[in-house]
Parts: C-alpha cells; sequence; structure tokens
RNA sequence: GCGGCCUUAGCUCAGUUGGUUAGAGCACUAGAUUGUGAUUCUAGGGGUCGCGGGUUCGAAUCCCGUAGGCCGCCCCA
C-alpha cells in the first residue's frame, strides 16, 4: 500500500474533484465581479503574532505555528481577515472607497476533522471597508445570497439569519448588565441554541447566579425573530441609541426587499458570533435543512483595522467556506458531473498519417480548439470510442483512401454524419462548425 | 485534547467454527474487430488483508498496541 499518505484534513484534488472545486471558484468569482469587487491575495505564513493580536494567545492551539529558520514564530493562515485589515489599512488613504475586496484561497486550522470541517479549506472572503452605515451591508448581503443562489439554490435550500451585537449591548446595558458579565450573556446565547438552559452554566459561574427575571428578559430577546417583534420588544427601552439602531434595521431591511431577496433573510437574535471583534450587524447563512454546518458567517468589524495598527476604518464582510458549500450543492444535485471539454478528436489510420495530422492538431490548438488525439497507433474503432468518450464535437479522419486523395473526412460526432474537406480548409471548417454551431 | 464505530483490489463489498494459492461486481488495459462510437463475449494487470506485535501446527479471521477514516464532544475566526 502507499506509504506515503496525506495529512489529515488536508484535501487532494484528483481531476474531478478539481473540476467540481473550479465551479465553484468560478462562480464566486464570477458574483464578486458583477458586484464591482476586486479580487487580491496575500501571503499564506504570516507572523504568528497577527493572530494573537486580534484573537489572544489562545488562538495558538488552534494554528499551524512553528518556528522558521530565522526564529520567527509564523502560523500559516487560518483566516484572511488580520490580513485584509493589513493590506486595507496599509494603503488606506489611497484607496477609493468604498473599497469592496474579494479572494479566494487556502486556510488551515489545527483541529479535528469532522463533517464539513477539515483542516485545509478555502475561503470565498468579500469585505467592504470604509463605509460606516447600513448601506454597506446591504450590499454585501446581498452579494452573500448571490453568491450561494447563482449555484440554483432557492429560498427553500438556504437562508441568512441576522442579527446584531449592538442592541444586544444596548439592550443587556437597559437592563443593568456590566461589560464582563454582557460577554458572558452572549457567550451563553451563542449557545443556547445547542444546549438550551445549560448555556447559562458558565455564567453562573462566572458571575453568580442570573436573577430569573432578567433570564427571562434575555431569552424573550434571543427568541426575537422579526423587525415588528423587535420593535415591540424595545418599545420598553426608549433612548437616541436604539432609535438610530431601529432606523439602521428599516434602512437595511427595505434595502434587501427592493432587492427582491426579502425571503433568503431572517431575523435571529440567536445568532451573535462567537468572536468578540464583531461590532454591529452580524450574520450566518445555514441551509434550511439545518442538517449542515454553517456555510458562512460575517458581520461588521469597524475597530479591527486600527486595532491591527492601521487607521480608523470601518469595515463589514463575510467567508464563505468550501467544504459545506460543496456539501451542499452535492445534496442538491447541483455539482455538476465533471465532463470533458474536446472540442476535436482526430483519428490517424496509421504511422504515415500522423505527420498530415500533425499539422493541422498542431495548428487548430494554436487557434484555441481543444484537439485531442491518440498519443499511439490504435485500432479505429477504439479512436472513435476514445472521440466519443473524450466528448470531442468533431472527428477529423486521418486515413490511408482520404490522404490520397487530398482530403481529411470531417465527422459530425453529435448528427454521426461525415465530410470529406480538402486538407487545406479544415482549419476554416473547423471554425466555421463551432461559430456558427450549436454553441 | 476526549469518546463511539470502522479499515480486505482504484471504488463498493464477500470471505463459513481459525485450515491449501484471498474472491465478486464496477472501473482500467488488451483481444474478438489495420476504417467508425452501442451491446456482448474473452483475457489480463492490480492485494505485504492499514501497520506492528502476540496466541496458534496454522491468522484476513482471536488478543494487544498503533495509524488512518467516519461520527460526536471541546472549539469554530
Amino acid at each position: 500500500m502507499a506509504q506515503f499518505q496525506s495529512l489529515p484534513g488536508f484535501r487532494e484534488f484528483y481531476p474531478d474533484a478539481f473540476a467540481r472545486r473550479n465551479h465553484v471558484f468560478r462562480l464566486w468569482r464570477q458574483t464578486a465581479h458583477t458586484f464591482g469587487f476586486q479580487e487580491y491575495d496575500a501571503p499564506v505564513l504570516e507572523p504568528l503574532d497577527l493572530y494573537k493580536a486580534k484573537s489572544g494567545d489562545e488562538i495558538e492551539t488552534q494554528l499551524f505555528s512553528f518556528t522558521d529558520k530565522g526564529g520567527r514564530e509564523v502560523a500559516l493562515r487560518p483566516e484572511m481577515t488580520p490580513t485584509v485589515c493589513r493590506l486595507v489599512g496599509a494603503k488606506a488613504n489611497a484607496l477609493k472607497r468604498p473599497i469592496k475586496w474579494f479572494s479566494i484561497a487556502e486556510f488551515y486550522r489545527y483541529e479535528r476533522a469532522q463533517k464539513g470541517r477539515e483542516r485545509a479549506f478555502f475561503q470565498y472572503n468579500c469585505d467592504i471597508f470604509g463605509e460606516p452605515g447600513p448601506e454597506a451591508e446591504i450590499e454585501l448581503i446581498a452579494l452573500l445570497v448571490q453568491s450561494i443562489r447563482g449555484f440554483g439554490l432557492g429560498a427553500q435550500d438556504f437562508y441568512v439569519r441576522l442579527s446584531d451585537r449592538n442592541l444586544w449591548f444596548y439592550y443587556l446595558e437597559a437592563l443593568g448588565f456590566n461589560e464582563a458579565q454582557t460577554r458572558g450573556i452572549l457567550g451563553a446565547i451563542d449557545k443556547y441554541e445547542k444546549m438550551g438552559d445549560d448555556a447559562f452554566k458558565a455564567y453562573d459561574e462566572a458571575h453568580g447566579a442570573l436573577d430569573s427575571g432578567k433570564k427571562d428578559k434575555v431569552i424573550a430577546f434571543l427568541k426575537v425573530k422579526s423587525l415588528a417583534a423587535l420593535e415591540e420588544t424595545l418599545a420598553a427601552f426608549p433612548g437616541d441609541k436604539i432609535t438610530a439602531r431601529l432606523a439602521d434595521w428599516r434602512k437595511l431591511l427595505g434595502g434587501l426587499g427592493a432587492m427582491g431577496l426579502a425571503e433568503f433573510i431572517e431575523v435571529d437574535f440567536g445568532v451573535v458570533r462567537g468572536l468578540a471583534y464583531y461590532t454591529g450587524f452580524v450574520f450566518e447563512a445555514f441551509d434550511r435543512k439545518g442538517e449542515l454546518r454553517a456555510i458562512a458567517g460575517g458581520g461588521r468589524y469597524d475597530d479591527l483595522v486600527q486595532k491591527l495598527g492601521g487607521p480608523a476604518l470601518p469595515a463589514v464582510g463575510f467567508a464563505i467556506g468550501d467544504v459545506t458549500m460543496g456539501l451542499l450543492l452535492e445534496q442538491r444535485g447541483l455539482m455538476p458531473a465533471f465532463t470533458s471539454t474536446t472540442d476535436v478528436y482526430a483519428v490517424i489510420g496509421g504511422e504515415a498519417e500522423r505527420a498530415a495530422a500533425f499539422a493541422d492538431i498542431h495548428s487548430l490548438r494554436a487557434d484555441g480548439f481543444r484537439v485531442e488525439y491518440p498519443i499511439k497507433d490504435t485500432a479505429f474503432g477504439k479512436q472513435f470510442k476514445a472521440a466519443a468518450d473524450a466528448g470531442a464535437k468533431l472527428a477529423l479522419i486521418y486515413g490511408g483512401d482520404e490522404l490520397a486523395k487530398g482530403v481529411v473526412k470531417v465527422r459530425d460526432l453529435g448528427a454521426r454524419t461525415e465530410m470529406e474537406v480538402p486538407r487545406d480548409q479544415v482549419s476554416s471548417v473547423v471554425r466555421d462548425f463551432f461559430s456558427g454551431g450549436a454553441e
């Protein structure tokens, strides 16, 4: 058996798997471009401190980190956000606003692999920098929806759960929680859906048992699932901050509604996202059946660029992972089968006919056609089978009889018809077939 | 890092109470078929039975360890 195996959680892409990966990347890239986002890339290996600065020392246990030969503490990138913040921060004053960037890149996390989670995976990251208002969220969430919908998935297949850490902060502040308690409560909210009441255990241990009246109010807010319910719940807590924030909510939902995306969006205050650096709207995309891990996650992080050494620059972004996205597409039968895209197959009689065929083969390839031929002498029957297997539309037949007459037989493999063409016209006949033809 | 289940050909699997040289289907290669894609038939290549150790006259089979896979927990940027 194989003496060497790939490392756990690292994937190998055989041609059929690579074709599926390309299909996903192509749609993402094309969709981002239609929204006016520009593509970038950055180093795979970064200073370890870049991630510690953002997420704290304990993050190191989740990283592929090591000391390089120059004594530098480094890590394979586990995410793009710190990197893109550095890139944007370094040139913030020279970049036209709003800054709309995306990337498709591989990331590495030292975690136990599970369904939908590998140690090496790709993410499609989209971010908008420089716009503090909900207009940026409208643009970004519209892109998120379209980047999933574009595969043929509909509102019956996935949805985006939309929440707001600001309103959570305002609400908990109004209930009298201090900053540390608020962090504890947000941690409990994050786990509540999975664990139920046990989610508050960690809070109770750290801050003392939660007053049952306050707990009911927290749970009531966590169950807010619509703008109307949100307005109703907050009516008891009047104030300028909350009034202004509700106006942002109406603008955001109004904008997404005007784009025709209302059916993809659900208000859900059960979402807070674990990361401390999110500062406003947060959202996650899920499959409707609830069978898979989150397809995408994102939110606003207005302080991060500055925290990482750049200027104060508001930002909002999301990432879609390729693993869960691929699982969902395969579940719904939306991952296209791997098909070869050969245009022309040259059927060659034998060694004597090879030279004539090679001249046309190379000429057609130089013109951009995808041309295949048998690499060594093969029976005619096998060659036609190979042509069909390769998905070729046309076969060019270089047999002794044809070449003696100065012609090449051109066979339309779909229509199963053929005609003889003088050799010097082969190129133009092929060109006509593909330009005037079906596709 | 913790727990459960699993591992025989490229893939899906069979393999009797432990008994000769480990099988099938699919896939691949070739032939039937030096001039036309299907079907069919025939043949072939491909295995240190995940790896290491133990029990035994004898291990794919029983025992121990270990690696890998799947699933769950922790975590999830």
